[in-house]
DNA sequence: TCTGGATATATCCAATATAGATATATCATC
DNA sequence: GATGATATATCTATATTGGATATATCCAGA
């Protein structure tokens, strides 16, 4: 297992979230995460997933379909995650403050 | 102008941000986004700076200091940092629903 | 049946984004 | 007048990403 980093790829917050509900696999991330306008090609996906378990934040499970690979987060994995969804947190609640997200859609003025 | 792009870098995303409680300067960012936690370097920071100016989501505001050249957010720049942070919250919000924020802080179990 | 599209994983390369070093200059203060 | 903070800017090396490409299985419908 390579050391973990201390700062998380926007990548690879946003598969880690996506397997907090639960064991998933590859392509079941990338549905997923495609529901929330978040769109990661085939190589950002493989790639990220392959240094997240090269990190040990998150690990193979056990599967019946031969074709998928399901991971799900570790512990290690899921403490960063909630870090680093604190830290956007923060952000976004800087911008709530200011008014950003106060227009409802487009249209309204600042 | 350049074209506005439909996404926004995380540094050009934490720049809005720091910019939506008024007017500022490069210098005057690093400093505000550095106590948030967000670091960006000046080389990020002022390419950002220059990029946001072309696609018109900043705009600059005038000053009494020479040193400084101030930034305010442009309709088109608040437009597209809202609609960033809402997809951000909405991440945010899976994290949560799925439990992830709520260990206080180390050595909770999940 | 065979064909197309969805499912599923993986690698490669070009383009984009970032960090950090370096440079320059002003300002305040000791 | 030396030092550290303020302020902007560019450069290079590294990191990250998107998109093309490849491969293979599965399923539904013509």
């Amino acid at each position: 297992m390579g050391p973990q980093p201390k700062t998380l790829t926007p990548a690879m917050f946003q598969i880690l979230v996506a397997l907090a509900p639960g064991p998933s696999h590859g392509y079941g991330i990338m549905l997923e995460l495609g529901e929330m306008d978040v769109k990661l090609g085939p190589g950002t996906l493989y790639r990220s997933i392959k240094q997240l378990l090269e990190a040990g934040l998150i690990a193979e499970t056990e599967t019946d379909d031969e074709r998928r690979r399901l991971y799900e987060l570790t512990d290690a994995g899921a403490e960063l995650a909630a870090a680093e969804a604190q830290r956007l947190n923060a952000l976004i609640g800087k911008a709530r403050r200011a008014g950003l997200l106060t227009h409802p859609s487009l249209g309204t003025s600042r």
